[in-house]
DNA sequence: GTGCCTATATATAAGAC
DNA sequence: TGTCTTATATATAGGCA
């Protein structure tokens, strides 16, 4: 979580001694969160935690609370339990939706920002030089900036003229946007990897067809290239 | 804990609808963080939660994973439990240690960014005007800094002399340090009052002749006044 | 191991829809 | 009410003493 250039593996930590930090450290968070959880929401919550550091286990708030929680925690009907038994796998499948979605807006993200930095280098060097594929995006994301553009504009138009300065600085900031940004690294994988360590069926989804329809949402992203006539940034940039 | 100037008090939030979304969140992050816990540490634990929000307690890892954790839990000697008893208030209490012991730092370091925004005024007016108190720790302040110009080039010393021009970028660095920091919030009090809603005894703690030693720190950063013949800074800046 | 520090990664309170 | 976004506050891995 910090201070490493590659995210820590979410899987356990073979090295003794750093594990035993790790589990000091976050059993500490752990109790902390819980008790402003509790504390905040008002509500009667318990956590146990055994471990190979300690005979006995390490709970919060206290064994009395633990037990007044197990108290009603037993009363659940044991018929509840089984529908409920499939809780920590639905709660992994969820992280990997969310991550497999995370994914995605990172995929579209970066190809936005490529196509930021080409951009640039058409409005220097023109972009006859670029694939045909690259001109489309080149061309859709150059349009959606100006769009943007005469949006935020039509908004401040609203306002007393005083702020004119204030749209024209907006959309220059706009417009230089993302230029110098580094690509943002994807995510998704390190939790795959997380439920791979701890569940099985990994591999299933792994070729689950699903995945292969997770790529970049072309048909968002692209302009048809033939459409260029309804595109307004070539008469901006190049009249 | 987050934009807001303020920091969210930690205390039972009155709003119906924020503290349900409040629960929501830390539920959530709770269990991730257990997830992770058990995940990276290969240890067994399990969370449990009850809230008004579903008549079911809601649980980490799943049923049977609690009850396994439970059946453990179970086992411990009922005479460990009395004994560990005072769990959540020396929890508590450690949480006010910690925080005074912040708060003593915060106290510190606020001195010294006054100090060195001080410095800086007398470098640019001279400092005659200031307090005796003032003058002192000025001149202390001054004097640490070149001790660490100092250190710092010695360091260097022993690196090729193609760094030379680092050091000398570095030590503009910390002499500039601070210079536009804003004085940082300070903590402590926030936990204090955290403990206050969850425990009694506050007062007593209030009253505590311990907390009126808690202040700043003198003896750590004062110099006296009459000891300016082993400083370094008057010469170095007034000759 | 024991602590502290600080750069980063996460969590999350408010806002905006 | 639920979601998404963004500015901040926390948590914490890896270093160092």
């Amino acid at each position: 979580m910090t201070r490493k250039k590659e995210k820590l593996k979410l899987a356990f930590i073979t090295n003794d001694s750093a594990r035993k930090a790790t589990f000091n450290k976050r059993k500490k968070g752990l109790m902390k969160k819980a008790s402003e959880l509790s504390t905040l929401c008002g509500i009667d919550a318990c956590v146990i935690i055994h471990s190979p550091y300690k005979s006995q286990p390490e709970v919060w708030p206290n064994n009395l609370g633990v037990q007044r929680v197990l108290a009603k925690f037993e009363r659940m009907p044991k018929m509840e339990q089984s529908k409920k038994m499939e809780t920590q796998e639905s709660f992994i499948r969820q992280r990997i939706a969310k991550a497999n979605e995370q994914l995605k807006k990172k995929l579209k993200d970066n190809r936005e920002k490529e196509m930021t930095e080409i951009m640039y280098q058409c409005l220097r060097r023109g972009h006859q030089n670029l694939s045909m594929v690259d001109q489309c995006d080149v061309n859709w994301l150059i349009d959606k900036n100006l769009k943007e553009i005469g949006k935020k504009i039509e908004s401040l138009k609203k306002t007393p003229q005083q702020v004119a300065p204030v749209a024209l600085k907006n959309t220059k900031e706009m417009l230089g946007n993302g230029m110098h940004r580094k690509k943002e690294k994807l995510l998704g994988v390190d939790l795959a990897m997380d439920a791979m360590n701890r569940s099985h069926g990994f591999n299933e989804w792994m070729n689950n067809p699903h995945y292969e329809n997770m790529g970049f949402d072309g048909d968002k992203m692209m302009v048809p290239f033939g459409d260029n006539h309804n595109l307004m940034w070539s008469s901006f940039f190049f009249p």
